[in-house]
DNA sequence: AAGTCTCGCAACCGCGACGTT
DNA sequence: CAACGTCGCGGTTGCGAGACT
């Protein structure tokens, strides 16, 4: 088992109780967002801040859109991953609604097996020889049903992937050729207030956005989603 | 019908970034 | 400027539900 996140004895672990989501909901609402770490304590929760943010962020949050995915939804994923990479937070800010832990966790059950059915690498969006392709419904099955899931086979850290957001965006031409129905015609952009609504998402995405995405000056990329 | 397997979601953990002192 | 505390992100795991045998 984990060993638990802090080290704290009296804190619950686990899934959330109604009470619990509520006692939460209603600080917040009095109280705003923040301080996390005193929040629970103020909130009259047993847990600890770490857990109660994730909580609030991934869902209780009054403007998240629960749900299945849109179509467009789903392009606009792929697109910012070939992007940006595991860059969960910044790929969450351009649907609306969505939270970085749906966006990944849709990535890994749904839209990475998407990809390589398509003959896709999901992690660098290159057409892959190693992947089966689209007109190989034989190896794509097996692809699916073997093991190449998250669970299987857990993403291997290696450099490679931390520098996939690179080694993606150049590989878009290849994406085209391969995917005509895919238009990965993409840019970035700071997200928009009325798209990105939280004063927290604009504290810290701003910043980020422009310090790692924007090697130049000129290089202000713009996003059509 | 019962047991086993697979999948998806919610939650946890470690670590780096950032702010404050 | 170093030390410390807090926050946020990304990777990973556990568990329940549904599918399969």
């Amino acid at each position: 088992m984990r060993k638990p996140c802090c080290d704290k004895q009296d804190t619950n672990k686990g899934a959330w109780s109604k009470q619990e989501d509520q006692k939460l909901i209603d600080y917040i609402r009095k109280n705003g967002e923040g301080c996390w770490r005193t929040l629970p304590q103020a909130a009259g929760l047993l847990r600890c801040g770490k857990s109660c943010r994730l909580r609030w962020i991934n869902y209780l949050r009054p403007d998240l859109k629960r749900g299945d995915f849109a179509e467009d939804e789903e392009d606009l994923i792929i697109k910012l991953h070939a992007l940006l990479g595991n860059r969960w937070s910044l790929i969450a800010g351009r649907p609306p609604g969505r939270t970085d832990n749906e966006v990944k966790n849709y990535w890994n059950s749904h839209l990475r097996r998407k990809l390589i059915n398509m003959g896709i690498d999901p992690n660098n969006h290159r057409l892959s020889h190693n992947f089966p392709r689209p007109r190989d419904p034989c190896t794509a099955a097996t692809a699916t049903s073997s093991g190449l899931n998250n669970h299987a086979s857990p993403p291997v850290k290696s450099v490679g992937d931390n520098d996939q957001t690179s080694d993606a965006g150049s590989c878009l031409d290849d994406n085209r050729r391969a995917l005509p129905d895919l238009n990965l015609d993409v840019a970035i952009t700071i997200p928009q207030p009325s798209v990105d609504t939280t004063e927290e998402a604009k504290k810290h995405n701003e910043p980020k956005v422009s310090r790692e995405l924007e090697p130049g000056p000129s290089s202000t990329l713009l996003l059509f989603g």
